[in-house]
DNA sequence: CAGCATCCTGCGTGATACTG
DNA sequence: CAGTATCACGCAGGATGCTG
C-alpha cells in the first residue's frame, strides 16, 4: 500500500510504537556501552530494576527481535557451541541514545521525586 | 531523598509508565502551543492521526486525567454551563516539551522511510 | 460540551517447561 | 547459553449509550 497518503503517520506515534515495551529503551541504553550478549543484557536490566522480578527468555527475546526488526540493534550470532549471540546498536541505534539520554535526563530530574506539582492539587 | 536510593526505579522506566497511552506524547505536544479545551484536544488528535478512526472519551479522559496526576497538565474547569475546560501544560509538562521535541525530530528522520537498515556498519 | 458507566477484545507480559 | 513453546491473565483501549 504506497499510498499517496501524505500523513506521517506522526512521529511521536511511530516513536511510541517502536519503543512500546518495558525493556526496549533500557536494551537500547545498555548497548550503547559496547555490544553485549544475551544474558548480559538480562542480567542488565535485573540490576537496574529493582521492582521486576525476572524478565522471562521469551518477553526479553521479542524485544530483542522486535527491536532489531526496528533497526536499532543488530545481531550477531557466534554460530557453533556453546551458544554466542551478541547484540550490538546499529547507526540508527546509535543516532538513538542521545533521545535516551534526554530523556533519562529528564526523568531524573522530574520523575525521582516524588511528584512534586508545583501547583497542583 | 528518602530510602537509601540503592536502585532508583530507573527513570527510562518512570519515563515510559507516565508516557504509557497511545495520546499522552501527542497530548502533551499539542498543549505546547498553549491551552486547549476538550474538544480541541479531541480534534487535535483526530487530524494528526490518519490511522486513528476517533478517540472516544473514556480514553482521552484517563489520558488527561493520568497526565494531570503525573503532573504535566493542569486542569482548569471554568464552571457553569455550557461546560467549558482548558488543559495546559504545568511548568513541568513544560520542561518535558523539549524531550518531546528531541523524540519528534529523531522520529522524522528514522521514521519516516520504511526502515534501511544500514548492513554496513 | 465535557465527560462517566458498561461491555468486550487483543496484546503485552509473566510463569513454566523444553531444546539445539 | 540462547533461545522457543504453551498457558494464563491483567489492562489498555475501542464501541455505545447516558448525563449535568
Amino acid at each position: 500500500m504506497a499510498k499517496t497518503s501524505p500523513a506521517r503517520t506522526c512521529p511521536v506515534a511511530a516513536f511510541q510504537k517502536m519503543i512500546s515495551g518495558k525493556y526496549k529503551l533500557r536494551i537500547v541504553w545498555d548497548l550503547k556501552d559496547g555490544p553485549r550478549r544475551y544474558g548480559e543484557i538480562r542480567s542488565g536490566l535485573l540490576r537496574g530494576a529493582e521492582g521486576s522480578a525476572e524478565i522471562t527468555p521469551r518477553v526479553l527475546s521479542r524485544e530483542l527481535k522486535a527491536l532489531t526488526m526496528s533497526g536499532l540493534i543488530d545481531r550477531k550470532d557466534f554460530g557453533e557451541v556453546p551458544p554466542k549471540v551478541e547484540y550490538r546498536l546499529t547507526r540508527k541505534g546509535k543516532s538513538f541514545v542521545p533521545v535516551v539520554a534526554a530523556i533519562r535526563e529528564w526523568g531524573e530530574r522530574n520523575l525521582g521525586e516524588p511528584v512534586l506539582t508545583e501547583a497542583a492539587e
